[in-house]
DNA sequence: CGGATTTGACCTGCGC
DNA sequence: GCGCAGGTCAAATCCG
């Protein structure tokens, strides 16, 4: 991911006046010790283009945040340059919008169910090599909040296994990658430290669960009460 | 022993 | 075209 995307989607980050939270929060949110308060919305189309996404931010208290600065994201984020952002409240990370997801529009989850969620294990070479790239565009629909934490991982209900860890330029802590271990769910999400306040956890959930966090030790296709599917 | 985590390598996209 | 940075894979290792 690459800061310089950030202004394809700035724009689409909008600032919610407190007494415009009338947006429900996705169950997983619900489900966190203290429920994180919406700071932003990105106001896709979700028929459009599949994307719905949003910006929070807590502390263990329930206070409201304003999202600091993040210092490592590209040398082009608006963050780093402190470019206005359409109602700014804080400035926006490079996490969960850094790439230009309205291409996902015709294709945005059919990822198949291959090995790989977006590379696929049949592909061949030289055909699908362009497919790749186009997948690789592809995003879920992001969710990113704030909260301020001892723990990296909040618990919110899912299970979650550890596929990853980056070293992120910039940032003093690294950033961790999880994926959702029920089966034929891809949801995945990234937990990094605030390098300017390392208590403050930034949780970037992308994708959609297709099982209750309830369902989560069970396998199979728990169709039920899915957590992002009406968000 | 099986599942989860760690970590270095690899791949891809993007900016210069 | 090249280099950098983010994201993912997969073998090795750890842990219950």
């Amino acid at each position: 991911m690459e800061g310089g995307q950030l202004e394809t989607c700035l724009p689409n980050l909008y600032f919610l006046p407190p007494d415009n939270h009338s947006m429900p929060l996705p169950p997983p949110f619900q489900l966190l010790p203290c429920q994180p308060k919406l700071l932003h919305q990105m106001p896709f189309d979700q028929e459009e283009v599949g994307i719905h996404g949003v910006m929070l931010s807590s502390d263990n208290c329930g206070g409201l945040y304003p999202l600091p600065e993040l210092p490592s994201f590209g040398k082009n984020s608006a963050a780093a340059l402190g470019k206005p952002t359409v109602g700014t409240a804080g400035s926006m990370p490079n996490i969960g919008g850094g790439e230009e997801v309205t291409k996902a529009s015709n294709e945005s989850t059919t990822c198949n169910g291959s090995s790989t969620w977006w590379r696929g294990s049949t592909m061949t070479a030289a055909g699908e090599k362009g497919k790749m790239k186009i997948r690789r565009k592809m995003r879920e629909p992001r969710f990113c909040f704030q909260t301020r934490s001892e723990v990296d991982v909040l618990d919110d209900g899912y299970k979650w296994r550890k596929y990853g860890q980056k070293v992120v330029k910039n940032s003093l802590h690294p950033r961790s990658y999880f994926r959702c271990t029920h089966s034929n769910c891809r949801v995945k999400k990234r937990v990094e430290r605030l390098s300017t306040d390392c208590r403050m956890v930034i949780t970037t959930y992308e994708g959609r669960h297709t099982h209750s966090p309830c369902d989560d030790t069970n396998s199979g296709d728990g169709e039920h009460a899915n957590c992002f599917s009406s968000f």
